[in-house]
DNA sequence: TAGGCGTTCCTAACACAGTTAGGAGAATGC
DNA sequence: GCATTCTCCTAACTGTGTTAGGAACGCCTA
């Protein structure tokens, strides 16, 4: 039930907006009244919570095959770790803005929804680091860079490609910048 | 008396945050009942609307002392634009979000007040344009590493220097990538 | 098998938000 | 001197998250 709660969350989060879901909207389509949902979950922030803590668990398990498929050039890989997150987001704009912005007044994730995050940032810190010799500092660029870059596209182009198109060149100039050698793919 | 309200809406901003603002708070804080600042704005979000005029000419306001101070050296001209915007930025979070973000559901600047925006964005390019040869995806680039800086700031460090500390190098590192020769300062 | 008990849902209603309706009183202009 | 307009008010409506309290159903145990 839980489940079919949250589902109708999102269906209705990718049809009007995060911020538009309403408890008697999803009451609905699940078929109850509004109140009834207080049943499954203590807020409407929980549902959000479980919303949040989904879709982190989701991109979680996109790592493995990311994983195994990762070059052994590291620029090559960079660039897939790159891309791979980039693409994640761009697919889903609500999924991202819940992700990865504040845009819900008040919504703080718990420990346990935020758990998977953080062993998402964890993995991709190690995972770069296992490619170069990359200081905190550059990493932060590097989270700062991309997250800039799917800013620019939902403000500026969403649904369209001139900021995936520059994605690569913009990653390239980190990676110059870290000392990563030139691909030799 | 539109001037007092705006005013009175940015004090309950930055002390509860821009979503925060209650008509009710913003009329008692001017001495009026809610539904009187009607009279003077037709909506909420004509409130919100003003203040977004508001910070955008104000912004534009601190662009000819900048201009005037310009380094002659192409690259230390582009550490000052950088530096302002995100000096500008940071100083002021709830500002940050309105003229940047898409903080609140529904807002959409109207013409009039999205004008200064858009002229600040144009004569930032411009400015870019005549220190070095720019191509728009590049100048796209750099946006996105200054917004991405700002966001990374706010969402990890807020009041804090840590991704201060790193704008010059991430902004070095976009100078780099564009040819900008380096600093002979 | 009957009686309690927890789970799940309901209706009614509250508090608080933006907003609208409609009127009172002062200031302004012919 | 009177009409008009501007500014503010109170009352109230709508939509939202939320709480209170009760009805029905299934399940376990004496």
């Amino acid at each position: 039930m839980r489940r079919e709660i949250v589902d109708a969350a999102w269906d209705i989060a990718r049809e009007v907006g995060l911020t538009q879901i309403t408890l008697r909207d999803v009451a609905a389509r699940v078929g109850m009244q509004a109140p009834s949902l207080y049943t499954h979950f203590d807020s409407k922030m929980a549902i959000y919570d479980a919303m949040f803590g989904d879709a982190w668990t989701d991109y979680e398990s996109t790592l493995p095959p990311l994983v195994d498929g990762l070059s052994a050039d590291p620029r090559t890989a960079v660039h897939q770790l790159s891309r791979h997150f980039y693409d994640y987001a761009i697919a889903d704009q609500p999924r991202y803005q819940l992700m990865n912005e504040r845009l819900i007044p008040g919504f703080e994730p718990s420990p346990e929804a935020f758990a998977p995050s953080e062993r998402v940032v964890a993995h991709a810190r190690a995972t770069v680091a296992s490619l170069a010799d990359v200081a905190d500092d550059e990493f932060l660029i590097w989270f700062a860079v991309i997250g800039g870059l799917i800013n620019q596209h939902f403000a500026n182009d969403p649904g369209g490609t001139r900021v995936t198109a520059v994605v690569r060149r913009a990653v390239d100039m980190w990676a110059d910048s870290v000392g990563l050698p030139l691909s030799s793919d």
